[in-house]
RNA sequence: GGAGUCGGCUAGACAGUCGCUGCUGGAAGGCAGAGGAAAGUCCGGGCUCCGCAGGGCAAGGUGCCAGGUAACGCCUGGGAGGCGCGAGCCUACGGAAAGUGCCACAGAAAAUAUACCGCCCACGUCGGUAAGUGGGUAAGGGUGAAAUGGUGCGGUAAGAGCGCACCGCACCGGUGGCAACAUCGGUGGCAGGGCAAACCCCACCUGGAGCAAGACCGCAUAGGGGGACUAUGGCGUGGCCCGCGCUGUCCCCGGGUAGGUUGCUAGAGGCGCUCGGUGACGGGCGUCCCAGAUGAAUGACUGUCCACGACAGAACCCGGCUUACCGGCCGACUCCCACC
């Protein structure tokens, strides 16, 4: 496997396990907002790695509920090398499928910020 | 030029930076990467397992005829009926003289038959009429979505297929057509209300479950303890019964469980030429390889241009149907107006 840049996004930093997400769910810190709230817990790692939630209440068409994903993918793969050694579950709520995509990076930055202190002193 | 009908195609383009999935490569890198509906999951098939998919009942589907197809509820061609000046479009379009059932309101009567207002005749009180009684009628009025063939002439007390002509209907026969059906001739005075997307009858079709199918590896159902009930039982088996195959069964204690690989994309495949066919489609030759993810990839940002971008995201694969949709382009044809 060739070395990857500092902005990839392997398999190895999302959660592909069902079971982790359960984890996640139980012992997490949580954050919300209007469009997006977000689940964390420290994962023995030494980088953070991403999980999504964006079920059909969100939207009922998978177009919307695709490109929201394909946002907060993005958003993580520039911010992953600032982050704590966290695996982060991303849950969307109805208003991500307003939102304009500049708030909604601007959103989400903000909510990391929030919650990394919070699992950094548990 | 205007109005319209039918059929087909297309679904922003280009460049740069950072990324994702697959294949390939030692590596650098290279190549490929959502749709016309991928959708709804409404039909049909392939594929897989259920021992073969056997018999009967039940249930469901289809419904003018012929053809196409792997198959269909799809498509093509034809027939019939309806709509449109026309190009064209629409149609669950088998059977109601097998049976059962239903037909609101109105109306005398909604199918056994019948008579509200009428019309006509006779009778008796009586000068006559009206009214009454008995009978003949179904032409007219009235009700209704629908009332026992229609129009005309004759006929009659008044009427009536009572008689006649034409139309309609039924039956028989001829001709054309594979057929649906069309058409011609004869016979019958006419039987029959509508609804079969009411039950039903007739013809044809359908075994069940689905890729979380199924296969392999790993783990494991193991093994153990206690109790109960019996082969007319239990399981395969799915609506039921028969048949067939396998086999003791159930409960409690204790213990364990949804990881990986595969199925997974080369196919009833696309394109071109050609031959057969009115056509759907089929045959032949050449050529191409065109997503295979699995918390689930095809995007984000920037710039330029234009007509400023709709509906919408593959999950085993095909053939259809239906629904959603900003626009753009092409072809064939019809009607109207004007000009040469």
């Amino acid at each position: 496997m060739a070395a990857r840049g500092p902005e990839g996004f392997p398999r190895r930093v999302r959660l592909t396990d069902p079971k982790r997400y359960q984890e996640v769910f139980k012992s997490g810190k949580r954050v919300r907002h209007a469009s997006v709230g977000i689940i964390a817990a420290p994962n023995g790692l030494t980088y953070a790695r991403l999980g999504l939630a964006v079920s059909r209440k969100v939207s009922r068409r998978a177009v919307m509920r695709n490109t929201i994903k394909r946002r907060i993918r993005e958003f993580f793969r520039h911010q992953q090398g600032r982050l704590p050694a966290l695996d982060f579950v991303v849950i969307a709520y109805p208003d991500a499928a307003t939102a304009a995509s500049g708030e909604f990076a601007a959103t989400l930055l903000r909510l990391l910020q929030k919650i990394s202190p919070l699992c950094a002193s548990s």
